[in-house]
Order: C-alpha cells, then structure tokens, then sequence
DNA sequence: TATGAATGAGCGTTCATTCAT
DNA sequence: CATGAATGAACGCTCATTCAT
C-alpha cells in the first residue's frame, strides 16, 4: 500500500481526462501504423509523430512497443467482437440469419484491412503478443456460437445438414472473406483483375454465399 | 551445405558455378529468414549469417535488399507453379481431379508456410515487390486454367453446373488452404484448439471438399 | 519498512512525521542503490522503485540527483563518524587501544562495503559532491586524532616511536583496510583466491595488526 | 570452412594496418573515457568522439560497449604487467630490492591514475567484466613471485623473517600505494591537506618502505 | 504536502549500404 | 571474383527533470 491510493476519488479530473485522451491518441495512431508498416516496420517515432506526440509518452502510457502492439490487438478483436454482437441475426430464419452473418464477415473484412493485416502480423510473429494479452479467450466464441445457434435452428426447421460443425462454417466464411481483403494485391498480380471494384466484391460475396448454402442445406445426398 | 555445391553443368565454368552456388545460397537463406522474420525483421546480417557468407555478398549478387526479396518471391512462386504443374490431375474424371486438386492446394501451403508468410509479407507492403518483378503475369493462370479445364469436363459430362467461373472457385479452395495456414496461430488462441493435428487437417480437408463439391455439382436446385 | 516509522518525537506534528519518513526512505534507498550502480548508473527510477516512492518525490525532497548523493554521501561519513566515536579505545593502554582502532578499521569497511564504493564513486568524481557538501570538514579529524593520542599516549609510555605521524599510522591502517574491501572482486581473480572467508579475513587482521605495531613501537633499530 | 579463409597471406596490408591503427586509437580513447567517466558514465558517444571516430566502428571493432571495456581491463592489465617485469630487482640484495617494489608500486600508480580508477570501476561491477575476459590468471602472479624471491633471500640471508605469506606482503604494499591514489579526491578533503605535493608523496613513500621493512625484518621480538 | 503527466536529450545498438582494393 | 573497412541514419528505450495542479 503505497502512497498512490488517491485515485479516482472527486471524478475523474480534467488531467486524467487529457491523459486518457493522450493515451488513446497513441492508440489509434499505433493501430494505423503497425497496420501499415507492420512490427517491425511500424516505428515508435513514426507512431509518436502521427499520434503528434512524443516517443517517450509510447513508453510513459505502454512501457514498451511490444505492449503498445498488444493492446492494439486487443482494441481491434474488442471492436470486431462489438460489431458482431451488433449484428445479432435472427437464427428463427436460418437461411436469412446465415447470409447475414456471411454478408457482415465479408463486409468488415473488406472495410476493415487493418484487422486484417494486424492479424497478418501477430501470424508472422507466431501469436506471441496475443499469447502474452491475458484476454485472448474472451472475445473468441461470439462468432462460433451464433453460427452453431443458426446450424441448429436450421437443423431444427429440416433445413440444414444436422452433421455439420459450426467451427468448420465459421472457418470456411472466415478464409472467404479473409483471403479475399488480405491477398488482394498479389491477387491482383496473379490473376490480372481489380477485386476492389464493387462488381468484383459483390460477385464474390454472391458466390460465397451461394457455395455456403449449398454446403449446409438438408436436401442434397452426399457430395462425393 | 556450402557453396561448393556442384551444378556447373552445361559448359558453366567453374568460377561460374562457384558464383552460381553463392548466390543461391543467399537466396536460401534469404528466403527462410524473409520469411519468419518479414521484410524489415529480416535484416540484411541475419541472412548473410545464416547463409555463412557476408553481407556484403548480397549487394555483390543482388545489388539491394529489395532485390534479393523480389528474388525471393518470384522462387516460391517458381516452385509453386512447378510443383503444381507436377500434378496435372485427369480432367476427363472432373470429380476425383477436383478433389486432387483441393488436396494439393490444401498440402501445398500447409508444408511450406514460408510461402504463405511471405505472400503476406509481400501484401503488407502492397505487391510493390511483385509489380517490380517482370515476370508477376509468368505463373499465374495456370491454377486457374487448371480448374477451368476440370469444370469444362464436369459441365460436359453433365456433372458439374455450367454457370461458374473458374476463378471463383480457384478462390475459394485457395482461401480454404490459405487461411487454414496463415492465421494458424491467431485460429487457435482464437478457437482454443490445435489445428495442426493430423485429425483436425483430415477433418478440414474432408469439410472443404465436400463444400466444394456442393458448390459445383450440377444436379442441385439453386441454393437460395 | 514503508514511510509509517513514527519518528515524529520531541513536538514535530504528524505530517512533519511522515515526510521526515518519506525523505529518509528514499535517503536509505539511494544508499542501496548509488552503492550498487554508481552514480551515473543508479538511475533516479531505480532510487524512487526500491523506495516504493515516485521520481517525483526524490526532487521534491532533495531538488535533484546531485543533491541527493550529497545527503547519501553525509549519511555514511556522519554513520561512520557515529560507530568511530562509540568504539573510544583507551589511550592510557596504547598497545590495546591500537588493536581496537585496527579491528574497527577492518570490520567497519568490511561489514559496510557500501561506504567504500560509494567513496571510490565520489572519488571517480573528483570530489565534487563532498566539495559541495558544505559539511566536509565536521567528521574528519576524529579518526586521526585518536590515533594522535594513542600514539602520544605511547610515546610518553617508552613504547612507541616518538618521530611518526598519526596521519600516516592512519592512513596506514585505513589503506590496509580499505583495499582489502574496495579491491575484493579483481583480487580475488588476480590472486585466484577467495577474500571474505572467516579465515582469510582472520589472517589479513593478524597480519596488519603486527605490521602496525612493528611499525610504531619503540625499541626497534632504524628499519633501513 | 567459409570464403573467409585467405587472410594474412601476402603480408599485413595498407589496410589491415589501417584497420588495427583505428581499433587501438579506439582503445586508447576508451581507457580514457571510462577512467574518467566510469562504466556508464562513459558513453560510446564521448568514446569516439575523442578517438575522432564514429559509434559504428566501437561495434564493428569491438561488438559492444562491455566488450570493449573488456578490453580495456586486458590492456590495462598488460600495461601494468609489463612495466613490472622491466623492473626486474635483484633478489640477491633483498632490502633494495623491496625498496624497489614499493617504490614502483607507489610510482605506477601514483602516475597512473586511471589504472585505478578502472580498477575501481571493475570493482563496482563486481568483476564481471574480467570474468568474462578469459585472460584473467595470465598476469596474476608475477608481482606475487617477485616478492617471495626477494622474502626467501632475505630470509637466507638470515635479513628478513621466514614467517611471513607473500601474498601479505605484496597486499600490504598494493594498499598502501592504491589507497594513496584511490582515494586521494576525498582524503584530501577529509585530512585538510594536499596528498599529491612532491614533499606529500615522497613522506608517504619514505613511511611505507620504513614500515614494510619494519614488518619483514628479522631480528625484531614479536611485535605484540 | 504531494503527485500524475509530460518532456527533450541522450543512451547502446542495429540498420542497409558504399568505399577501396 | 570477392571482401574487409567504413558509414550516417535510424532503432527501441531510458535519462534527469519540469509542468500544472
């Protein structure tokens, strides 16, 4: 018990307000940053510099660039985790909810590139910040389990394969929309055509949500 | 293995080949650290070490590190269409030559996660690499003109429906093997389990199939 | 041991208390630390940790760094003088009454090697700070005056020599004692020995001890 | 075997002779830099801006600041060994010859200050740096082996005691030397009096040869 | 009396690259 | 063909200290 038990006693003060403004500054700046540049290419400066602070606030708010990353791994899956929360789709009407979910993957994917290379790099660095983060499980299951509810609901009404597993759903809308937003530029070399313009996206959203349905719906035999 | 390897074949002489060997040697190495350290965390001493030679021996051959990088990529891509090219499964049985081909694909990048982490890589800085390459258009359709020719087969036989492009479904069985690998270490901290299991790849290996399957075959209603 | 000592004796109020506590918190941290790291390398962050206190607080009780080295380098001259005055050998036996102040030397240095290196630290300074102290001169002539009288009390007695210098006996007996302490790390890889065992220590007291007497007592014929 | 194989054949170039100028001229500013500054105090900017070099060239040279301290102690280290093996006294008349060693001893550090003082600093590190040197042992015993030459022909020659260690004695004459030097910014402050006048040193010589011949020679009654 | 926020300068070190032969 | 020497700029981080209540 040292002599620091003062905190947050008459509200929170005009300072504590500026520094936590301060402190977000860096944040957003940061997220931008590594999304761009990645870790390693990602500076301290140039983050201090965006965020029109100094290098030393980096170290005064986070302790360290390593725990600057974490965080903003950590703001990002909260607010993916936020969206999808708020999209909430009615599993009463599974086919609906299932092309919801697809369309709103596809979407914040595509409309968000920073998760998307944010999630790249903590890949290349083998997952060891988010390791290192304390809140990895918390925002995990959201997605799954909205699925799972959809699968069920449709299992339910004779709509859907009951063998499924929403795991393996979730998986396959993710790598869609992933690999579509993550790749796009070597794509784009490989294959010689612009994937951002919108009839590109919307064909692609439009397969996509054609091949999901033909995997979970009920009526087909088997595939093989 | 140093650089005394010899492949002075056909009338190369001996320095030739003493050349030609340093120089892959670096490409070597340059292609292992690229790839677990990214563009800028693979810096120009860790692969002269790890290549036993001297950094100065990059300049030597490859005049800057943005050029041996771009070497690099375009020897995985290299290897990859060769190694593709190895496959050339039957198109007359559309079926059993998809599948073949999804197996491949899905092989493919789980073995060499080098080339999945430094496409990513190359994407993070938005294919500038690539689009200085020359040779980005040399490898690209076969993959896709690969599939085209299966699904013409399909479509032909009555197998397959006649309304999709190719592409697509290149896309989406490469998003499936693409995705599975990249975000391997984020998927499990995100889903709590492994992925790398033999059950767990035999388990995503079947799912993707029999959803591709799904998406092709000719006799289903449209799935909305 | 956090700033709650009550030494808020003879009429100081209790806010007075517990400053006077904090300020002597950080005072005996500082010793710990400039002692451990020197000057240059015992950071204020590292003072205000061990203290449990904040950076802040070191200059709002001692205005700066320099400052606060100055109060640590008081500190021990004033400890030291303290133990020196409690030890008052008799100089009616001057024999003994040497053997003591020689013991004392020895086991005071010994026992409190962050006296000696928080003078080789203020020596590696050239003095500045004791300079600046304002105090130098208040505990200096105790050691070397009741050398003087021992040595007079000697003298008078038939046994010592009457030609010495009680500054050289002290400075004798003080080097002896010193180096043995200040010197223990690279002497004992020089020597290839250990210093601070119970019998080595034992047999340095011995034979500085004899030495000394040799030095100073009567009888003995010009050395030279 | 790497391609780094074909140095030293024609004979130490231009260049490699160059290269060795730049690396002590390096050397010798360290000395300097870290006698004055100590370990942190001494930072690698004022190292090469006194050699008239750049920071690089400090890891290029030396791989970094501690093994260039490192190297530093070794320098040191041999200097000293050196000097003391051109002293080389005549064991033969035994009371010259320690008057010898003392006054050398007295000399060497008295003229080199920073020999101490990186002594000192050493110290403070608790001698990691000379633990970490891998030469430590190879100096160590010469000054040690002189003086127990001299001490067994005095004590043949029926001069000096048989009962005396060496090592005491070669201590006893390294405190008494070092201490004067060591310490001779607070002393001086401490005593009132200038240590460093030539009537100071050479009163201090005379009293240490009297008192170490006192303590080795033969026909005293035990001192105590 | 007491303290969280902020700071510019400097730290040891590594970066990709060029010089000179 | 091959390479040891050299370099200026930038890196992540820590420094002692002051600001603003």
């Amino acid at each position: 018990m040292t002599q620091s038990d003062k905190k947050a006693v008459r509200g929170t003060g005009v300072r504590e307000a500026a520094a936590q403004a301060g402190r977000e500054n860096i944040l957003r700046a940061a997220t931008k940053v590594f999304a761009r540049y990645g870790y390693d290419g990602g500076s301290v400066e140039k983050i201090s510099k965006l965020a029109k602070s100094h290098d030393r606030m980096i170290y005064y708010y986070f302790g360290s660039k390593e725990n600057l990353f974490i965080a903003v791994l950590e703001g990002i899956y909260q607010r993916m985790d936020e969206a999808e929360a708020k999209v909430a789709p009615d599993a009463s009407t599974p086919v609906a909810a299932l092309k919801t979910v697809i369309r709103f993957k596809l979407d914040y994917y595509r409309r968000n590139p920073d998760f998307v290379t944010l999630l790249n790099t903590e890949n290349l660095h083998k997952g060891r910040h988010v390791s290192k983060s304390g809140r990895q499980g918390e925002y995990s299951s959201h997605a799954v389990d909205i699925i799972a509810k959809i699968l069920a609901s449709g299992v339910e009404q004779g709509l859907f394969r009951p063998d499924l597993k929403a795991r393996d759903v979730f998986l396959l809308i993710a790598s869609a929309a992933y690999f579509y937003t993550s790749n796009r530029y070597t794509l784009s070399a490989f294959l010689g055509e612009e994937l951002d313009t919108p009839e590109a996206v919307q064909n692609w959203e439009a397969f996509v949500t054609d091949s999901v349905l033909r995997t979970v719906r009920a009526d087909a035999r088997p595939a093989i």
